[in-house]
DNA sequence: AAAAAATGTTAGAATAATATAACTTTAAAA
DNA sequence: TTTTAAAGTTATATTATTCTAACATTTTTT
């Protein structure tokens, strides 16, 4: 069990959290508008999604997160926020396009790689030699 | 034309162009060999590839890049060297976990966002302020 | 040079993700 | 409350990537 989804799983899950968490509730529509797919697409990934026991849909209801879903869907909204800051804050990329490719290297980057990520970004905050050379690196 | 090439079709060129590099000539078994699949999905990927002009693939014979392929390979190869710097050098991450996100991210980043994270090794290589500070980034 | 081994190719099938079109159910309007 | 609109579902098809198995070609051995 606990196979790794794939990166289309991942991002309605995502999804399904970020609509929950600002509308309280997940609907077909909202799911298919936000990821711009059709609303008969949404509806295979939320039956593989159910199967595998991380939502759940009853038909023509609300879509829910199950406690495991939750976790998976937080576990890479995390992944997007860390990979957000570091390009914004430290690189100085723009934010659509950092948010743009936050949205898919999250599928992508490994625990150790995201808890070392981490690290730096805190040291950046808490040292303030580094916040001043990297003010320079926010122009170029 | 210049469609955006799937991940999968940059994996071959990137080997490819790999492969080239370090034997001279690029063979069907050593492409499965390197991406872990079968010959006959090389093969598939090879035409799909010479259909748009990125490879030159003449039957039972070497795999060759043209000039726009080279670019590409080029290319692919180049993000996956800045990230994995990155990763091991200034995040302090284990050789064989950063090449693989490296492998896997170097689809996904943007130019910019490239472009950005070169300026930022550049800067830490300069700057004496950088180094001591990620020096304990390697340690955590 | 003939046989065997290695390499390469093609045909057919499976999985994943998506779309369109037809249909069903629920919600809203008249 | 009937009709209409919106939302959701299902069936069928398409594309991309891979596989296995059968077949073809090339290379190596004997």
């Amino acid at each position: 069990m606990n196979e790794k989804l794939t990166e289309s799983l991942e991002n309605y899950l995502e999804t399904i959290g970020m609509l929950i968490k600002k509308n309280k509730i997940a609907r077909v529509k909202d799911i298919s508008k936000e990821l711009n797919v059709k609303n008969s697409s949404v509806n295979i990934a939320l039956n593989v999604l159910a199967d595998k026991g991380l939502i759940i849909h009853e038909k023509y209801g609300y879509v829910e997160l199950t406690p495991e879903g939750k976790k998976i869907a937080d576990d890479i909204q995390h992944k997007e926020d860390v990979l957000l800051r570091f390009f914004t804050e430290i690189l100085g990329v723009d934010k659509d396009i950092a948010l743009k490719d936050a949205c898919r290297m999250e599928h992508t980057i490994s625990d150790e790689t995201l808890a070392k990520l981490i690290f730096f970004i805190g040291k950046v905050d808490k040292e303030s030699s580094f916040k001043k050379a990297i003010q320079k690196n926010m122009k170029g």
